[in-house]
DNA sequence: GGAGCGCGTTTATTTTATATACGCGTTCCT
DNA sequence: AGGAACGCGTATATAAAATAAACGCGCTCC
């Protein structure tokens, strides 16, 4: 089977099990495909997967069975939600979407500065290429208000729920930091690596966060937040890169004291806080930490 | 031109601009195409954006020339990081992305319950045809430890950065209220609407909260966050349904004091602190509000 | 210096899709 | 009640796209 013909296919079932209908129309409009072509695929596609269809006269749509067999995609719940994201957000255009019929969403969003597109490709062309690269960046540092060249060599890409930055080793601070891509200026100058991603120890090392209910809901509630959590006895292992550490944390709440929160507001606590705080003076994201710590990295 | 042709070519160049390089073999591998095809296909994208491509013979591949002109994609790193995010996140497969090589990415994530695929597609087909559904919805209320089955009528998703919820008018408490889709465990017998999408004020009505730098900061780090959160003469105004204002507030560490925290941690707070939280009591989030407010909501 | 590999191109053949046209049945409007 | 409008299916001939199989070329790397 040809790959268009096969794209149509997921198309009439992902209509058909998402939006429950889909028309010839459809097809000739989202493909550019002729009429007749567009009538055999909905053919070939009862053929395919009988009794996934019927036809309403009233809407002239084909509609989706009561007993749905799927038969060409693997639906995921998140997945169709990303789309719906990415849509809200903006990120995605939305006649590229397979949803026709988008439903009302709102994604809670905030402004964010660019990320300056010729910036990120050379970053990717550093990381790939195992290089160096020199950026001017601003940092929030007080020692450094404007923003100043220098050379990093970066290896990977974090995501803390709302910026992006590029893991790297700083030449010129001798230690693995994270830069925010939004504020990288501009980029020049491909070079020779400072480090290799193998001696970032922050990043492939990881620390093991382990979460449970807030000690002041109910019972009961407690049991919900176990599952919303996917806890185990209730309790969470989660598995966090040192690096990624102060991000979980904050994004959590767990950073300041969550079993002095309100639990309607703050669901779950960390049950190995003092480790976590010791983990958390490691990965040097406390900003609070001396200088001799190995291996020490920072947000800035 | 066919769509397929036309697929091809925008796939060519997404791997040109984005991973610097392609590949007679890509094309192949990822549209199944013979070889003859593909290489008809390279020659096209060669003659349609002439200069974009140069051959090297070391890596036997097509690699991106230093002036790229874009002719069939338009790209932008947001999109691209979201494809990433996906990958990362698992809620795409890596074979289903254009990225080929994927650079080591982490986000800060944490395991979640999942979403009933059958429910969301009720709640969806609910929502397009304006109807109300019966869920077993699984409270955090106090006075209903246990699931109960409850009449709702829904009409639009909010994803509070975290988790998507349904926003929907309840039957049983005659409110528009947030249901989150995790909670829902089960979903029968379509019904009448109770109150329509119009009717839910706090999810029509937007509140501006406006946002500066943490008065903490230094002169120079107050424009830096300015500049990351695209602020106006160091403010920044940002509409929010009344329906979304507590997940926003809470996603921007603006819920309870930060002008108290430490700025390096909290970087922004909210100027009109007193709207605000006025604002939030009427959108009933707060759950401290006293009962004759008119359109009151509430999240579980 | 030769094996290996990826590229490009040729041929004949098959598959896919198109344009154009027609008849059918249902719905909805007058 | 009658007819226009619309979407469906299908027929035809034609055009385009893609395939299989085969060959030579040039470069790299061993």
């Amino acid at each position: 089977m040809r790959w268009g013909v096969e794209q149509r296919l997921e198309f009439i079932e992902f209509r058909l099990f998402w939006e429950g209908s889909i028309n010839r129309a459809d097809l000739v409009e989202f493909f550019g495909v002729s009429v007749p072509q567009a009538s055999k695929d909905l053919t070939l596609y009862q053929e395919r997967a009988p009794g996934n269809t019927e036809y309403d006269n009233r809407s002239k749509r084909y509609i989706a069975a009561d007993k749905f067999v799927l038969r060409f995609i693997n639906p995921d719940p998140y997945v169709y939600l990303g789309q719906l994201r990415a849509v809200a957000e903006g990120s995605a255009a939305p006649h590229e979407s397979w949803i026709a019929r988008l439903p009302q969403a709102d994604a809670a969003l905030t402004p964010r500065r660019d990320i300056d597109i010729e910036v990120l490709r050379r970053i990717l062309d550093a990381v790939r290429s195992k290089g160096s690269v020199e950026v001017l960046y601003q940092s929030m540092n007080r020692q450094r208000p404007d923003p100043i060249w220098r050379r990093i060599t970066p290896h990977a890409f974090g995501y803390d729920g709302f910026r992006w930055h590029a893991r790297a080793y700083c030449h010129m601070e001798h230690k693995f930091k994270d830069f925010l891509l939004p504020r990288i200026l501009d980029i020049r100058s491909k070079g020779k690596p400072g480090a290799n991603a193998e001696s970032d120890w922050l990043w492939n090392n990881y620390f093991d966060v382990i979460i449970g209910p807030h000690p002041d809901l109910t019972e009961s509630q407690k049991i919900v937040v176990a599952k919303d959590y996917c806890m185990d006895d209730g309790t969470a292992v989660l598995p966090v890169r040192y690096a990624m550490l102060f991000y979980v944390l904050k994004r959590l709440g767990l950073l300041s004291n969550p079993e002095k929160e309100d639990p309607r507001r703050q669901h779950i606590v960390a049950i190995n806080k003092a480790e976590v705080l010791i983990a958390l003076e490691k990965s040097n994201m406390s900003q609070e930490v001396s200088r001799n710590i190995p291996a020490p990295a920072g947000g800035e």
